[in-house]
DNA sequence: TCCTTTTGTAATAAGAATGTAATACTAAAT
DNA sequence: ATTTAGTATTACATTCTTATTACAAAAGGA
């Protein structure tokens, strides 16, 4: 079994040493960092689990977990802050940040432990079945399936029908206009306006009974209403 | 001025009675669901606010929120939960299922008001931060929609109907020349006069009872007086 | 490559929106 | 009062917009 490897982030380096000591007794790989900007000179995307410091130096833990949320290769790893202020302030911003979790200062190993096993074994389950399901009624359309479903009932769509589909239902009662679909799903935008009707026309009929939700704004454009 | 409605729903009998006498007290619209199996059946979407408890049932607080957030119709109403669990660990889930705030057992009701004011008020906003919509008494024009209610109920404008309305509600007791009307809404501009007139027929006659409220400038053109 | 699927186009049909003209009103002006 | 200019209303014609269909052209896979 392939070991985690857990980046401490601390400027406190007493405080990393007995943390890289005692994890490593537990059979994780760990490297410490002294402030984020060591920390991110390393390939943070190696690492399986990060643990955060709040308090340091001229980046905050908050700080860089921002960074690293907006990297796509970083921006899975999950991470664990460590704080001495504990004010709900600062759980809330450690949370938009997405903090996997968020523990006080001083605390001790035993609990530091069961958090990242925990943390660990949340977040392995969730890497794979990311569920990014939108639905209308019984209408659910998975972003990563490209797929959807009618009352369990599996519907096949093209490309562009699903596209269309997607566009309409996350905005569902705007008006898109003609232009507006097209640029947002065609490339090259050197097809007919008609392009479009003939596509919502597919459309609609293969997600029927919801067709009729696709409604046809005269002069305006196409919007699912609800 | 339009009552909120809230749904709460707890296993615990009692507490739901108690939150509903004193949530009406307060002027609001309160149903109880003692189970997420039993609120689902209902149609949330009605709803303005939802009071959740996390620990209920074979469904969490936390799953069915999960899966309102899912739905198109439902994702944006905004949720409390309310719990006895007060472990930063289900905070943090509470969070990531998109919680409008959290309240932990027991609570004061004075709280439990105080934060459904606060959140309803943080979410009146931003439901419609499209300001799309433009009002006069009971009529209502919403410009993503390009439609029109009066008292709630929808009315079919056509494209030209519309944007006359859009364009007189837009500056009320402004009185708009025929010609600055067509410069204004049609494109080539050759077309009679008389074209506004019957518009404003046909709009004034769908629009009743505000029919009266666009008045005859003899000689000079037509406005909405307000 | 051949075959299948997707996507775009063109032609036509259907339907809705809009414009026009004829006529009836209405309010101001003489 | 009567006239007149401006407006309302109606019915109808026209024009626009969209729906639908069949077919052609790309795009992709086996």
């Amino acid at each position: 079994m392939k070991s985690y490897k857990i980046l401490v982030v601390d400027d406190e380096e007493d405080l990393c040493e007995i943390l890289q000591f005692n994890l490593q007794n537990e059979g994780f790989e760990v490297d410490t960092a002294f402030s984020a900007e060591e920390a991110l000179a390393k390939n943070i995307a190696d690492y399986d689990l990060l643990l955060l410091d709040v308090m340091m130096g001229p980046i905050s833990g908050f700080r860089m977990a921002d960074t690293l949320k907006k990297n796509t290769q970083t921006a899975k790893i999950p991470v664990i802050f460590l704080t001495a202020k504990d004010t709900e302030n600062d759980t809330l911003t450690g949370f938009t940040v997405g903090a996997d979790d968020y523990i006080s200062k001083p605390f001790s190993i035993k609990e530091v432990i069961a958090r990242i096993k925990a943390v660990l074994k949340r977040t392995s389950n969730k890497n794979e079945p990311e569920q990014n399901i939108l639905k209308y009624e019984n209408l659910e359309i998975s972003l990563q399936n490209k797929k959807i479903t009618i009352s369990g009932k599996e519907i096949e769509l093209t490309k562009k029908e699903f596209e269309i589909l997607k566009l309409l239902l996350e905005n569902p009662n705007h008006v898109f206009s003609r232009e507006e679909i097209l640029s947002r799903i065609w490339d090259n935008v050197y097809v007919l306006d008609r392009t479009i009707d003939v596509n919502i026309t597919r459309l609609r009929k293969k997600i029927e009974p919801y067709g009729n939700n696709i409604i046809t704004r005269m002069g305006y454009g196409y919007c699912f209403e609800s």
